[in-house]
DNA sequence: TGTACATCAGTGAACGCGCGTTCACTGATGTAC
DNA sequence: TGTACATCAGTGAACGCGCGTTCACTGATGTAC
């Protein structure tokens, strides 16, 4: 009796309209594919969602618009992935790592070091460019990273990406300039690398010439904020 | 014989599948209130909208939902409103609008001026305080913030409020600093202006320690830019 | 100043569609002996 | 090296729900004379 009380009408989990907290919706992917063809499936899911991305809102994003345009039916989705914002999620993670991987590689090579500010604004440069031109291959890319801002299950994985590569940076920072406040050299990390997303998220909508001009003023931002620390 | 094959269904103006670009999708408001009953359900439809968006994702919010919170029916709705992205979107013309206003009125009484950077700096932290706590204090204000770049449709409403106090800027600067090529100047103001709707965007989150903090450093580093120009 | 009428505002009930999701199944791939 | 069996991968068809939307209507407000 309880039990038939208690049970929701298959396939649809019905949210209780009471609450104001929407009902967490699980993001896990259910299974990983073993073989080749599964393997296949489960990146032409990620492939499609991403380029459709490009020239629709996510809300307009759907599983079946997905399965549709993969060639697939729909349980073959369903087998990897619980929902599209899983799908969206892993695309997210996989945006967030790439972008990672430049910006820590950059710093682990000193990218921060360098004699004049010339000198640094030049490397700077080089970083910025590298995750323009990054980003603009990602399927997806800008989309993406919109996406990761407005969708609140999602926005942790931003958030999880910029503290830690704002803590990367604070550590970098923190060895070159050791007389500036702590306090106030988190802070600042945290600041630039927010504000650094949201110019690359900018600058890869651009076209190509504007890009460049764009990019050099973002990077010379910062190059001057840095004279500051000490 | 051809108009019945011409019409779609009644309530379901079905969109053409085969078609990359998304219909697309009326945003004027359909008729204004003339009474005062008419306009309280107009603010009314608004104001729960905004507060929705507040602690859920613009895409968990629907036309019934409004209703339902709201108290009304949703015919009532749609008296006023084709769909909700018309919703969405005068609440984003009027967040822009009174972010404009602020902005414009600073400017205006000389915000860019002053004869030292303290002194600049200190003007832009007022003007910067006054823009979060006017945000913070409009309903939904963050999250239609983030709605406004992650809905393609509603894009414009930021990018003109964005190019049009970018121009405001462009000019005052021009006056200030009469020998910096005005090509550079107008990239930087409309850089300049992005990264600060992106600050805000973020400060708003924060708690208000930290707020206050993170908006010094964001005006410390426009104000160090600024010195850039001559 | 009251009545008649036009217009504004909102209701109750219903609808079709497409979305998310599942079930029972077939076919493909891998593996033990 | 071939066969039997287990597991992986994907299909076809169907479903209930809630969303967006409308229709025909009632009630409220404003206005002309």
């Amino acid at each position: 009796m309880v039990e038939i009380e208690i049970r929701r009408s298959p396939g649809h989990p019905k949210q209780d309209r009471d609450r104001q907290e929407p009902v967490a919706i699980p993001l896990e992917a259910k299974l990983q594919p073993t073989q080749a063809r599964g393997l296949d499936t489960y990146e032409m899911v990620l492939a499609t969602a991403g380029g459709m991305l490009v020239d629709m809102g996510f809300e307009q994003l759907t599983t079946n618009a997905i399965c549709q345009r993969a060639g697939l039916t729909p349980p073959a989705l369903y087998r990897y992935f619980p929902n599209k914002y899983a799908i969206l999620k892993v695309l997210g993670d996989r945006l967030m790592a790439r972008q990672d991987d430049l910006v820590l590689a950059w710093i682990d090579a000193g990218g921060l070091d360098g004699d004049t500010i010339e000198a640094r604004l030049a490397k700077s440069i080089i970083l910025q460019r590298e995750i323009i031109a990054m980003t603009r291959a990602f399927p997806g890319g800008s989309a993406i990273g919109r996406a990761l801002r407005a969708i609140p299950m999602l926005q942790k994985v931003r958030f999880q990406s910029r503290d830690m590569v704002a803590e990367r940076f604070f550590e970098a920072a923190r060895a070159r300039y050791p007389n500036t406040s702590p306090a106030r050299l988190g802070v600042a990390m945290r600041m630039m690398v927010e504000l650094s997303y949201a110019a690359t998220e900018m600058v890869v909508e651009e076209p190509d010439r504007d890009a460049e001009a764009l990019n050099a003023e973002v990077c010379l931002l910062f190059a001057l904020y840095f004279e500051s620390f000490f």
